[in-house]
DNA sequence: TATCAAACTTGACAGTGTAAAGATGATAAA
DNA sequence: TTTATCATCTTTACACTGTCAAGTTTGATA
């Protein structure tokens, strides 16, 4: 076994099905339901198993937060691709994408953002691996900036969004339940945000 | 005993003294450092005497997300009182309050914003209930709204300051970190605020 | 085939929330 | 003053949790 792709022995792919079964967990029945020993018992193994492939149940909780960033940057791609390109029509949709992962994966969301792991830091190395960041820095590009630059236009962007998501979940912003996204728009267009020459 | 104040027999006012162990272990030691038996310990009393105050863990942590709230809606009070009154230092004080709360009580913040009780639902008896929506709300007021009317101002407002403070203390946002309130000026600035008529 | 390290199991322990039943003591009625 | 009552608190018990230490299995490698 030369090649980086570990074959593990037992399982098949153990860290991968604990991280599978975390997620699921945490859908069911909240951050409450998320234990070691569920998701060792979800994929068929013993209590101690998962003792080999994170440290302790920060570590697997780690591991989730990067398996849903991938899916969370996927999610805001997704609807980013079905547009024209054009700035505004791109950063709603990246928006859109924001908002419905937070609707669709609410106890994951919340794990995420209320984690301090590598990849939710402002850390150059956890920028980096950060996709999510990217499509955010990316959407905000193509507008003026003010005199604090193209980071307060990201910031107030992103603070708006992830405040609007977080409310939102929480029932603590009620506007049009089944179509929030419709609200948000309202939101957005009270931004003063221009394209720029 | 005819009056309202219940005189306890034993401890004095476990109940109150309960919230108050739960708030000082929460910042102590972050969310999984706030658990019944330490409360009691701290509190002087058994680990089940928690149990005739409060429905479980989760009726404690109520209690001290309406306990929060009152420091919440205190902390920004205490900043709009140190203003002239005018619209706009009104709504950057409010700001101000809002984001300091948070940074001086990260833990306790967290868990207010991370429940669905009764004082942070969009129901008719939370809000009414809630004197820091209250200010919220009346922060707003005095600005030109848009076709959505006034909500959609709050909710802009709210959903900014919210999101800013939430990843400003989960580290993921990071302007000036010694005085972020700086910094949020210049994301409250790119709101199309201006007074109504 | 023998070796050996990784993957997993077993057993144990301290904390946790919660329930049930008993003890305590303040209040009110006699 | 004495007694009865009941909320307050304690004690005991149990299932569940994360974590550790030691043992066992497995499969690749030599």
């Amino acid at each position: 076994m030369t090649n980086s792709t570990v074959k593990p022995h037992h399982h098949g792919d153990l860290r991968e099905a604990l991280i599978s079964s975390g997620i699921e967990l945490l859908e069911e029945g909240g951050i409450t339901a998320l234990t070691l020993r569920k998701c060792a018992a979800r994929a068929g193994v013993s209590h101690a198993a998962p003792a080999h492939h994170f440290e302790g149940l920060q570590g697997l909780i780690g591991a989730i937060t990067n398996r849903g960033m991938t899916m969370f940057a996927k999610a805001m791609q997704g609807k980013i691709d079905a547009t024209d390109g054009l700035p505004f029509p791109t950063l709603f949709a990246m928006c859109e994408g924001y908002l419905s992962f937070f609707i669709e994966n609410q106890a994951l969301a919340n794990l995420m953002f209320n984690q301090k792991s590598e990849v939710m830091t402002t850390s150059t190395t956890g920028r980096s691996n950060n996709s999510a960041f990217k499509i955010l820095v990316s959407s905000c590009a193509p507008f003026k900036h003010g005199p604090m630059g193209h980071q307060a236009t990201e910031y107030a962007v992103w603070s708006l969004i992830q405040g609007f998501s977080h409310l939102s979940i929480m029932g603590q912003i009620s506007c049009t339940e089944e179509q929030p996204q419709i609200c948000f728009a309202d939101l957005l267009s009270i931004l003063n945000l221009q394209v720029a020459d």
